[in-house]
DNA sequence: GCGACAG
DNA sequence: ATCTTGTCGC
């Protein structure tokens, strides 16, 4: 699909976080996730050595879970991993796999933080921005927030809430297993992107379409090292 | 100064 | 995230 960039990568941290706020104000946090049939899942692994980044993407059918096309792009490290700034380290290389898709997904799933960010602008916002189509945050663990407890059935939610903003929900999405923290990115309400995130799980605690992406990272990674 | 800190 | 062996538990 086509991406269209509009601002350098090659920034300072004071200059990243400036781009941060002022990127977050165009984010568009309402829709629903309702008539989503193709989603696509996105995730990064990056080599031992650490010189190397391996963004995957798998686009599938949002309902039977049946893979529909996948596309990755290799690339050299040019960030570091700073905690609030991973889109600046993994973004360039996410959208260079996205394009060599020729799909367009109707949402996508990120690894990563929505809005739940210091600045409002998380992996899955920013890349939203540039791809033009709704995308949602589904993180491990926690960047910012604050939140109570959460239930311990499949499919308990409770709010996470950051400068009296409710920037999305800490979600059960497997029983006996730790939540994930999921937040919009854009185009898309906090409550839609829980509800997506839920449709697209079941038997594991990430998302399938992540989960998916992630398995075809590793399995990149691994055969880069055949090659040696 | 101290603790927190997506991947 | 990566490194890294075995091991405890559903």
């Amino acid at each position: 699909m086509i991406v269209h960039h509009r601002h350098s990568w090659d920034v300072s941290y004071q200059e990243a976080a400036g781009l941060q706020e002022r990127l977050r104000e165009d984010l568009v946090l309402s829709g629903d996730a309702r008539g989503v049939r193709i989603v696509a899942g996105v995730d990064v692994s990056c080599e031992k050595q650490g010189e190397t980044l391996f963004a995957g993407v798998v686009v599938m059918d949002a309902v039977t879970f049946e893979i529909i096309e996948h596309a990755h792009h290799v690339a050299l490290v040019s960030f570091p991993y700073v905690p609030g700034f991973l889109s600046f380290r993994e973004g360039p290389a996410v959208l260079a796999a996205f394009e060599k898709l020729e799909t367009v997904p109707d949402a996508v799933i990120f690894d990563g933080q929505g809005i739940a960010h210091p600045r409002g602008l998380g992996l899955a916002a920013h890349m939203g921005l540039l791809l033009g189509i709704p995308t949602v945050g589904s993180a491990k663990t926690r960047l910012v927030g604050e939140h109570g407890d959460v239930g311990q059935k499949r499919g308990s939610d409770t709010p996470l809430t950051h400068n009296g903003r409710r920037i999305g929900y800490v979600v059960r999405s497997k029983q006996g297993t730790r939540p994930i923290f999921v937040s919009p990115g854009h185009l898309i309400s906090p409550e839609a992107a829980v509800k997506l995130v839920l449709s697209c799980t079941a038997r594991y605690r990430i998302p399938e379409p992540v989960r998916q992406a992630h398995i075809l990272v590793n399995r990149l990674r691994k055969e880069s090292y055949q090659d040696r």
